[in-house]
DNA sequence: CTGAAAGCGCTTACAG
DNA sequence: CTGAAAGCGCTTACAG
């Protein structure tokens, strides 16, 4: 790149003090009660050499990048890339800007990624934290980094997260199957410790439990890393068999889409042989040949609030961490309909 | 946040000056001909008080932030949240860290996103451009930013640039359709000047034209910012009358999600009725009752190349541009079968 | 082998 | 009203 021009270079050509130069341009003329005349020359000097401020060197002084990491599961996965979309113009409001890193749900990728975010100086992180970093994030609470957590709390830490009422979204959904007659519903979740699933799953158990009915073998459990062979197998344990289930319960929406493209294949019918339901949004569940019945996050609320909690908490460290459950919403459509 | 530890205060404990501590940690002992000796020790001392550089300062002094910047249309895209995943990983092989933000198609935004990026000193730029903002690219290229353009090249002005061979693509997509019997085939593509979407077009006229037959008025144009009206009103003309179209071909995966919704709205089936082609990918195009055939842009490639071709820019100011065309790969699937 | 010093580009308390 | 100076945390050419 060219040489960039500096405060120093419009201090030569106005003949004065970078110092003085530095006073006008960040508006603090007044508190040094620089003279009318001198502050217009300056400005017109800048604005002819098309001064920009190096923020690097601001930042250095300052303590403050006005920058802040985020750390999603993964930013090709479209509820990821949504969130990051609504952080990074709730940032630009206040003219911060946004760093993001993928962790792939892998604690290790997780901490490389929070010390690079560190190392570069963030004024704070929000994180959807992955599987087994709770001492991660433990850490960055001792080092009174500023962090929020999203869309998966830790219960066990006292930091300020956001996220919805995973527990509340499942009981609904599962009732509004049973509601619609379906006896025999299979729900096929994440194999993880991670509390917003384990919550998604008690919240299935504990509606069926209450309609007397019992979860028997109909939780399935699939990897991570081996999604498409888990869910198929899963399927087929649930749709065979002599009872087969009549309802299919999805807890995000990467188990969903996977499902359904193999209940395609197999040519199963919903909602006639099979209700959906599924946590999360996605315009492939509008396109299948019955659009299928999901719980909508509230992406934009939870991102704002993500942002403004993370705000607050960089202007004031002794702020107590603030844990915001917002209820999600059941969208009912064909794929539950009743027989 | 704490206090950090400085350089300072290692070379304190060591009793030692800062440069010292710098050579040591930096791995240029060998250069200062540090003592072995000496050299672990303050090893030792840094690892105990958990020292982490700061980069900001690193930066300040050798110009270099390792830092790229990534503009994207949108980065809840999936199309764009994928370029951005790959982007990163790429990225992190080399140590560079990605600052992202979001242009909306919009030639101002693009503006100033571009300048708070420079404001931040990164090292380069990987542009996805929009529509009039060939004077802000124009001016990168004047003030020796190093820069690749991404998905859509900007033929006036000489920049490294990396895209699919999109006027081929296209051709090869209205041949398919033309081989499967089809012959009144409609195209919905996006109002706007950009020099891909203009090649998708030609390449569907031209095919047309090869065939003997005539575009008339089934090429219709969408606003991005009114997607859904205008492209109802596109299918509501091309499906209607007494020459309906027999296939729809679909500019981007936006424009024919959208298309998808309405057209399983209206109850038309596919590709009975209507043959479907689309340009990029989506788990939708998996999920509609006739999969859809597409045009798979080879993002990882793309996403590779341009990480590639933008540090080899950083590295070497003077490297003339390069201009890099891949061709894309007609996916054909159930929507696009033969009647 | 080791250290003092300058400098990257800013900000700001202090002195005149 | 204006300027000299220190300092943010690092790197590195230079001198011993």
């Amino acid at each position: 790149m060219k040489k960039r021009v500096s405060l120093k270079d419009i201090a030569q050509e106005a003949g004065v003090s970078t110092a003085l130069v530095s006073y006008v341009l960040t508006n603090k003329e007044e508190k040094a009660r620089v003279g009318r005349e001198m502050a217009n020359k300056i400005r017109k000097i800048a604005r002819k050499l098309n001064y920009q401020p190096n923020y690097l060197a601001r930042s250095l002084k300052s303590g403050r990048t006005d920058t802040i990491g985020l750390i999603v599961a993964d930013i090709s996965n479209p509820f990821f890339g949504q969130i990051a979309r609504i952080v990074e113009d709730e940032a630009k409001r206040h003219n911060i800007t946004v760093i993001f890193g993928s962790s792939d749900e892998n604690a290790e990728k997780s901490a490389d990624l929070i010390n690079v975010l560190l190392n570069r100086q963030v004024d704070g992180l929000i994180v959807v934290p992955s599987e087994g970093s709770e001492q991660q994030i433990l850490q960055l609470s001792e080092r009174h980094v500023p962090f929020v957590l999203m869309d998966r709390p830790f219960p066990a830490i006292a930091a300020s997260s956001i996220s919805i009422n995973n527990f509340g979204a499942s009981y609904n959904a599962v009732e509004h199957l049973l509601r619609t007659g379906r006896k025999r519903i299979g729900m096929i979740a994440y194999q993880t410790g991670l509390h917003h699933i384990a919550e998604r799953r008690r919240g299935f158990e504990v509606a069926l439990a209450n309609a007397g009915l019992k979860t028997g073998k109909r939780l399935k459990l699939a990897r991570y890393s081996h999604l498409r062979e888990d869910i198929r197998k899963a399927i087929d344990q649930l749709t065979g068999g002599k009872h087969p289930a009549d309802a299919l319960f999805f807890a995000t929406n990467s188990l969903a889409i996977e499902g359904l493209r193999y209940i395609s294949e197999l040519g199963i019918r919903v909602p006639e042989q099979l209700a959906v339901v599924s946590f999360d949004e996605s315009e492939a569940f509008d396109l299948f040949h019955a659009p299928v019945t999901f719980i909508r996050q509230p992406i934009r609320e939870m991102g704002k609030a993500a942002v403004q909690l993370l705000l607050s908490q960089i202007a004031d460290s002794e702020r107590p961490p603030e844990d915001i459950r917002i209820d999600a919403e059941l969208v009912v459509r064909r794929s539950s309909a009743a027989n």
